[in-house]
DNA sequence: TTAATATGTCAATATAACTTACCTATTATG
DNA sequence: CATAATAGGTAAGTTATATTGACATATTAA
């Protein structure tokens, strides 16, 4: 955007708004098997991050979801009790535990998924190669900044 | 995406997981003004709606937040009591409420703003005007997915 | 040995939302 | 005109998610 002589603040209120309404329609999509399952989005949130980082530890959850210990393990202490994660000490450091999702635990995300990707799989298909990249650009920039 | 054979479920996630942090900390990066005025998420919400679409009904903002009318009533509740916004009726249908920030509620969502574009604004820069007209076109597509 | 790290837990509180139910005005429609 | 639909409000109780603060244990690093 530098050969614009400015941004206009309708415009950053329009995009503030969509990152919004996008967000909160991509994670609502789901909402009927996660009432299956008697969870929520806290849930879908981290069985979704573990679907993506396979045995990735406590502290690291904490700082991707950036909530408290108190608040992610209410949510573990669940998804326990559903018999879907698993978790697994570190060989060499034993402080550390990975926690992983057992295969009744991969499915449920699955049943998740399959309903919360048909959003982005839709738009993406219905864009250029260019405008996904650019999107992915954009939003990586906006994460960073 | 019409010439790539398939959408992988990973790329799908990433960007799941991306529209989730580019929300939250499009979101929070206010949090200081906000706990200043002792409001919070959903108050800021509802003052940049009424700052986009000055004197928006209820239903239109209930429409828009998709929350229940219970809940939007106890945030303008608070912002009355901030003394920030202004009610109309209707001139036809006096059903009809229309919202409006005071000037109090004009200059309160500009501190909130001020600290909330930043990030977006910084992204918009550092991008080419393709890219963001780009980044717009699938927001809106997942939006109206 | 001591400090730092990784994790867990108790208790209390806050925020934002929900459900269910019922209410008043006002406008639209048969 | 009678009735239905719409716009808005409210009361009570509940749920989901998160917070703060304090404290505890085990393990590893300095």
């Amino acid at each position: 955007m530098k050969e614009l002589l400015y941004l206009k603040d309708d415009q950053l209120k329009d995009l503030i708004e969509k990152l919004f309404v996008g967000y909160r329609e991509t994670f609502s999509d789901s909402k009927k098997i996660l009432d299956k399952y008697s969870i929520g989005l806290a849930h879908q949130k981290v069985i979704h991050l573990l679907s993506m980082y396979e045995g990735i530890s406590i502290s690291k959850l904490l700082k991707k979801l950036k909530v408290t210990k108190q608040s992610l393990n209410r949510v573990l202490k669940d998804l326990i009790k559903l018999e879907i994660i698993v978790f697994k000490k570190d060989d060499l450091d034993t402080r550390i535990k990975h926690v992983y999702l057992n295969e009744k635990g991969k499915k449920i995300f699955e049943e998740i998924f399959l309903l919360q990707k048909k959003r982005i799989y839709n738009a993406l298909l219905d864009s250029s190669s260019e405008e996904v990249i650019n999107f992915d650009k954009v939003l990586k920039k906006i994460i960073n900044g």
